[in-house]
This record gives C-alpha cells, structure tokens and sequence, in this order.
DNA sequence: GTCTATAGCCTGATAGAC
DNA sequence: GTCTATCAGGCTATAGAC
C-alpha cells in the first residue's frame, strides 16, 4: 500500500467515524482499525488527530464556499441560483468517498482548538444567508429569518446525506434534483 | 439542595452538553462542573452515564410516541393530522428545559449499550413513515420515500430547535406552527 | 448528599526496531 | 511505512469520611 493511498483510506474512514461518533469520542484506535493498520501508524500520515478533521474540512469546504459566493453575486431569480447551487452539492456530496457531512452536524466545530475552522464555516454560512435575504427581499421566498432558513436548508442536507448513504442510490443526479426541489418548495411563496 | 433538584438539573446539564458534544465525549466531570457538583456526586443521584441518557430519552420519547401513533390512526386528511403532530411537538419542544433534541441527532443511539433505546425510537419513525405514506397515497404529498421524508422531517425539528436555542424566542406557538408550515409546504403537491 | 482519594481502564502520542 | 512497547494523562465508577 502506498502512502498517498494510505493516507486517502485514513480520511475516508476517519469522516465516516467522526459523522458516526462525533471527532471527541471518535479514537485514533478505531480510525486505525478501519483502516487495517495499527494505531501509531497513523501517525506517520498525520502530525495529530486534529489534522484528519482539519483535512476533511478543508476538502469539503473549498469548493463549497466558492460555489455558494458565486451564486451570491450571480444575476437572476434567487431561488433559480439556490436551486442550482443545491443541485450541485447534493450531487456532489453523493458521490464523495469521504462523509462531508461531518463538517455540518457533529461536536468538533465546537471543541475550541478547532474555532479557526468554525470561522471558515462561518463565512460559509453567511453567504448562505445572503442568498436567502436576497429571494425574501425580491419576493420569491417566505418571510422566514435567513438565519433559521439557512439551518434548514443545512439539515436537509445532512438528511439527504444519511439517507443517500443508507439507502442504495441509482441515480445521485435526479436524487440531487429532488432534493433541491424539496426545499425550494418550502421556501417558495405558495 | 434538595435531591430532585439536583436530580433535574442533572437532566438538564446532561442533555445540553450531549447535543453540543455527543453522549461518548461528554465526561460526567463536565456534566458535574455544569451543576456544580463533584463528579462522584454524580453517582448518588443516577447509578452511572447511561442511566443519565436513558432517563433523557424516556422524557423526550414517550409522549411523542403517543401522539404521533394517534396521529396515524385519527381520520382526516394526512397533512391536516402531521401539521397538528408537528405544532404540537415544536411547541413543546421550545418550552422544554431538558435539550430533546439529543435524542434525534448524536452518537448515544449508535453505541450498542443503548440499543434499546435505538429500537423505541424506530417504532417511532415507523409512525412518522406510515404517516408520510398516507399522504402521498391520498395523493396530498408529493411522491418521495416515506424513509427520506422521516429524515427531513426530523432534521427539519433539529434545526428549529437549533434556532430557538440561539435566538430568543418571543412566541414559540407562532414558531412552532411556521416551522410546521415550512414542513408542509415541502411534502405538499403544488 | 456531598466530599476526597483512588482503582482500573482507555486515551493520544512517542521511541525505536525492522 | 508499519510494527511493538510504553508513557502521561483523562476516563467512569467505587470506597469511605463527614
């Protein structure tokens, strides 16, 4: 086994651990089970334990937040660009070997050493809230608190997320499509 | 101090750090920090950690349990009785001391020592599912797997009772019935 | 009913052989 | 790159004084 592989296997089971346990009841001894290793071997891929949970943040974060300020700033209906930016990370999201999930719900955001991540989520979710505002003020949307909407549209997420990961998915694209349809429907004007 | 005192305010420390950190990574030194008590005093009041959850657990789940079974059972249409199910679960939710919400989310019910616990809770969604189904056989909801819509109805709950905890709630009867029209509008054909 | 002291186990992380 | 052996500290729970 070679160490990029190695380390990869680490962060896949490790998010699966973390969304299943939570990151403070989660030990580095039954990542390393899951993985097939034993546990100080782990720590030749990462420095600490805080490293995998930071690594997980990083990759499912990234592109998210991009993505979600570029439908901020985009021209069109707000519920057009939710929609569309839904899609997307539902898709992508089913599709991942690693359980993004983990960043949303989940006890490590906060554990203090970790508040430098919780910041980077922070951003994330005002954008989020932005994009809300923005389809309440034209209209289109209820008049809900953003900050109450943006949490449902996390935890429908999350909710989608466990399901795709019970259930056998033959389509992640349509599942995806559903999915954002589900909370545009409850955030549209009826 | 009187004994049910502590008693309850045991309850109530307990279940707010086991939805902020998890029911494994809550330390009863933490739990007792919380009440201002020493951590052995912990074991005067309930026999070990488990005792604490399961008593938490029985709170939050043997009314619900009740109602949402009658909810199944009473005649009407479907999204009339999940509607009233779900104003009446918010409402009681937001007034409530102890955290219930531990009950939904969190590591507690995938630990194998609380097994019994995980199988109340699916009779539970059991009803919620049956219910789910019947409006989407009398045609009133939209057609998704009644599995997936337990889940968003139950994240739907997480994330209201997210809300009400960091926001200051002036009406929880009024946000318990917009948190139940958020959900109906998602499951309802438009 | 709460305390101090402590037993026995599990934790993250290190040292050093191969 | 993975292993065995191990350390220092934190964990649940108990014993026994007050």
């Amino acid at each position: 086994m070679e160490a990029a592989d190695t380390r990869q296997e680490i962060l896949i089971q490790a998010s699966r651990l973390f969304k299943r346990l939570g990151y403070r009841a989660t030990t580095t001894r039954e990542i390393a089970k899951a993985v097939n290793i034993k546990q100080p071997s782990l720590f030749h891929h990462f420095p600490n334990k805080k490293a995998i949970v930071e690594e997980i943040f990083s990759l499912s974060l990234n592109e998210a937040a991009v993505r979600i300020e570029n439908a901020c700033r985009t021209a069109g209906p707000a519920s057009e660009r939710l929609h569309q930016y839904l899609v997307w990370d539902l898709s992508t999201l089913h599709r991942m070997p690693i359980a993004m999930s983990a960043i949303y719900t989940g006890d490590a955001l906060k554990s203090p050493e970790l508040a430098e991540l919780a910041e980077k989520l922070k951003t994330f979710y005002r954008s989020l809230e932005d994009l809300i505002s923005q389809g309440i003020r034209s209209g289109e949307f209820v008049d809900i608190d953003p900050s109450l909407g943006r949490l449902m549209v996390a935890s429908i997420t999350i909710a989608h997320l466990e399901y795709a990961e019970e259930a056998t998915i033959e389509d992640p694209d349509r599942l995806a499509r559903e999915g954002a349809d589900f909370v545009l429907r409850a955030f549209r004007k009826t």
